[in-house]
DNA sequence: CTGTTGACCAAGG
DNA sequence: ACCTTGGCCAACA
């Protein structure tokens, strides 16, 4: 789970899964649960920081819900170096 | 089964 | 900062 303000990026989630090359696969996915999902999909962006979904369409509700969330877009992407989720490690928890 | 495409990523020019 | 190359895995024609 993502907590709300916070980003993640695709790479980020594949790695987190233990499949790091499945990259795009985590998008495809996606894609495929996007409308009547339950998860966050809305805060998984590609690792330019940038909304992946404009090509297909829901870069504008994408835009909007993250904005809602509180993150702010710089142009077309947002500060990864601050809205960046950091999986939680279970070393000091 | 083969070839192309895709909500991607990292590295090199 | 932008484009190209290689890689990865799954869905589609």
């Amino acid at each position: 789970m993502v907590p709300a303000g916070r980003v993640v990026t695709y790479g980020q989630v594949a790695r987190a899964v233990g499949v790091p090359t499945a990259a795009r696969q985590v998008g495809f996915v996606l894609h495929g649960l996007a409308p009547e999902a339950e998860v966050p999909w809305q805060r998984v962006i590609n690792a330019s920081g940038g909304i992946s979904t404009f090509k297909i369409g829901l870069g504008e509700l994408q835009s909007a819900l993250l904005e809602h969330e509180g993150i702010v877009f710089t142009g077309d992407r947002v500060d990864l170096r601050r809205y960046r989720w950091q999986p939680p490690t279970d070393l000091a928890s």
